[in-house]
DNA sequence: GACATTATGGCAGTCGCTGACATTCGGCAA
DNA sequence: TTGCCGAATGTCAGCGACTGCCATAATGTC
């Protein structure tokens, strides 16, 4: 059924994987992409789950158990993308402060990305066209809004963890995330906004990051009038 | 929060309102109400829209007219509340710090909503139900980030302008804005998650918000070991 | 009281999404 | 190879959110 074009074979670990775990994984990247094609094409809300299942031969009722709803299909590169950053997170030195760890963890994976020389889904500029399709659908913006707030909590837990506090009582670690989380919303807006802005590579987004948080403190501290 | 709608028909204002006016807030006050309390004991996903006309007497068609979808019949008490938070920015003096400002705005807003003595919608009990309904359901709380977002931009224009500053170029605003909804957000997550700090009144939910903001600046302050 | 305006109801239809059941396909052993 | 088991898929029926269209009823105005 899924005579598909991704080059999901040449995979060295999915050698190792049987035929039934290839195919499912290669399904799902088909979907990915296909949905993204039509979104950008026709918009979010002109693409039906129909389009897309037949764009990859596939019933609809397939569709819906690869994925939960029309959102995550739209939302599934970005959530590769947070995972990512959170291992980089993770793997950052124990005695970082908390907002220099998380900085340099995010600066890594937009690295990362750039290191990835195909134009598939997964692509800088890849990454641009979403945020911006996120940016301009209210009920993808809403989606997104939701999992980044939860990604907030697994981001707390973490800096409570690596600062031995009790994320239920500290409130610092929690507090931290969430404003973590507002820059680097303000900052994907930013990229999206400024056409101009735009790089190739991840230079881009990286120096627009680093822009707002520079900004945090002179923002937060008192008066803003010379 | 809000000077309540719930009063609208013994409001002088409507006095002036023609019949259809006053008709028109009517129904749209009941189905809010009838909308909450649904929510409240069946769960937002387990009641229909059809049920919530039916409470009221009046088509599913109508509904619709009334409000664009489900979640805007439970939003729509928190967005009047909003707006009444964004007032009372507005009118703050125009010397006081920005961040300042807001804090006295929001602790403003809960007081008046304490002062209002009935029980029904707008009510402090009423509003601690809604916050734990959104933040119980996932499509909820998805939609109330993203109406959370919009909100961020007003308040960051309106910052903008008391510091007579460029919102386009100057990052400080916006980056306020957002820093000032995550504190709020945790805010509410705080205090639905802790039923013991409910008082009477809004005395509870400011003490909280007072908690937050006092710990924004050690949890942005380098380390957190002492 | 006649007329324009506006709110409402009813209906048909699309789309997102789900449960139930039958069918096919991949993995594994005899 | 053959045959079996379980997983993946397809089909179908159905619910609920939401919309466009047109007819009808209520309201405001002269």
């Amino acid at each position: 059924m899924a005579a598909q074009l991704a080059e999901a074979t040449t995979d060295p670990a999915c050698r190792v994987l049987g035929l039934r775990e290839r195919k499912k994984r290669r399904t799902r990247d088909s979907l990915v992409e296909a949905a993204h094609r039509l979104f950008l094409v026709h918009g979010y809300g002109r693409t039906t789950v129909d389009e897309i299942a037949a764009a990859v031969d596939v019933s609809q009722r397939t569709f819906f158990r690869y994925f939960e709803n029309k959102e995550q299909v739209a939302l599934a590169v970005m959530a590769d993308a947070e995972g990512f950053f959170i291992e980089c997170l993770r793997r950052r030195p124990a005695e970082e402060e908390p907002l220099t760890a998380m900085r340099a963890a995010i600066t890594e994976s937009w690295r990362s990305l750039g290191s990835v020389e195909h134009a598939g889904p997964g692509s800088v500029t890849a990454a641009l066209e979403l945020l911006e399709l996120i940016e301009s659908t209210p009920t993808l913006l809403a989606a997104h809004l939701r999992h980044t707030a939860e990604q907030e909590r697994q981001i707390a837990a973490i800096l409570a963890e690596r600062e031995g506090l009790d994320p239920a009582t500290d409130l610092r670690p929690r507090l931290l995330a969430a404003v973590f989380g507002a820059v680097v919303r303000l900052s994907h807006l930013s990229w999206t906004t400024d056409a101009a802005a735009h790089q190739v590579g991840p230079d881009g987004m990286i120096a627009t990051l680093e822009r707002h948080f520079d900004q945090l403190g002179p923002a937060l501290s008192g008066s803003w009038r010379p």
